[in-house]
DNA sequence: ACAGACAAGGTCAAAGAAAGTCAAAGTCAA
DNA sequence: TTGACTTTGACTTTCTTTGACCTTGTCTGT
C-alpha cells in the first residue's frame, strides 16, 4: 500500500466519522511520514469537486484544510450526473443548457439559474484565450452545481 | 483555534448582544492573553469598513475602540454600491466580505449567497495568475450581482 | 494657564507558522 | 520502455504574533 492511498483512507475515516475532514497538514503529514505536499497531493488527485468534495483551507498560524462531501441525495443525483458529465472544459450554450435543463426539471431554482447564468456568461471570460475561458467556466460552473447538491 | 480568531468572536459576540462592541484595548488584550497591537491587527483584518464594520476609537485616559455594524438604506442600492466599489479586480476574501454582508443584511437569499460564493472561490481559478484570477473573479461578481437587482 | 506625567490607542516591520506550487526524480504496471 | 502515478524538497505566499516606538488625550501641581 502506497502512502497516499494510506493518506486518502484517513480522509475518508474522517469524513465517515464526523461528516468533515479538518486537519492540520504538516501533523498529518508527519503521523503518517510524508512531506507536507504530499498532502497536497493526495488532495489535488482525490478529494477534487469533481468527485463531489469542497475543500477550504487557510494558512498562517492555527492554519487547516477542511474536506467536506457533498451529500448525495435524492434530487442531487442528476446535478451530480452532470458534474460528471462536464469534462475539464464548457463553452457558454453548452452550460446555458444545462442550467435551462436543470431549472425546468425543478431541481435548482429559478433565482439560482438565473445567478448560474451570468456567471457562465463569455462576457465574464473576455480576457482570457477561449481554452482558458472553458476552463476556468468548467471549474466554476461545477462549484456552483456543488453547492446545490447538500443545501 | 489560534488568537486572533479568538479575539474576532469575542468581538462578533459583544456585537450581536448588544449591536456594538465597545472596549479597552489594553484590557481586551490582557485576558485573552496577547499584546495589545494584536487586537489592531485582529480589527484590520476582520473588521474593515469593506466587510460592513465602522470602527471609532479614542486614545488617551478613557480611551476605548468602539465598533458597529454599517447598516446600508435601501436594498438595490447596496447592491449597486457595490457593483461600484468593485474595481476591475477582486480577491476571494474581499468577495466573500461582501456576498455575506448582503445575506446578513438580506438583500439577497441564503440560496444565492451559497452560489455566489462557490463561484469566487479561489480554486476555480487555479490555473490563472493572481492577476487574471482577481479580474475574471471581478466579471463574474459583478454579473451574478446584477442579476439580483432587476427580479 | 502651563508643563509634565500618565494613560490610552496607533503604526510598522521583523520573525514565526502554516499552507501552496512546481518541477525533478522515482516506481510500477501494461 | 513508456506513460501514468507517487514521492520529495526547494521555494513562495499568506496569515499571525510580537515588540519597539509614536501620537493623542487627560490629569495634576505650580
Amino acid at each position: 500500500m502506497n502512502i497516499s492511498n494510506t493518506i486518502a483512507k484517513l480522509i475518508m475515516d474522517m469524513l465517515e466519522s464526523d461528516g468533515c475532514a479538518e486537519m492540520q497538514r504538516n501533523e498529518l503529514a508527519q503521523t503518517v511520514g510524508c512531506v507536507p505536499s504530499q498532502i497536497n497531493y493526495v488532495i489535488a488527485s482525490r478529494f477534487t469537486p469533481e468527485q463531489g468534495y469542497i475543500v477550504e483551507s487557510r494558512r498562517g498560524g492555527g492554519g487547516y484544510i477542511r474536506i467536506t462531501r457533498a451529500t448525495h441525495s435524492t434530487p442531487g443525483a442528476l446535478v451530480m450526473h452532470v458534474i460528471n458529465h462536464i469534462g475539464a472544459e464548457i463553452d457558454e450554450k453548452t452550460a446555458r443548457a444545462h442550467i435551462i435543463n436543470l431549472a425546468n426539471a425543478d431541481i435548482i431554482p429559478a433565482q439560482t439559474a438565473k445567478i448560474m447564468l451570468a456567471a457562465v456568461l463569455d462576457s465574464c471570460y473576455r480576457e482570457l484565450s477561449v481554452q482558458q475561458r472553458d476552463r476556468v467556466r468548467a471549474a466554476v460552473f461545477k462549484q456552483m452545481l456543488l453547492q446545490t447538491i447538500n443545501r
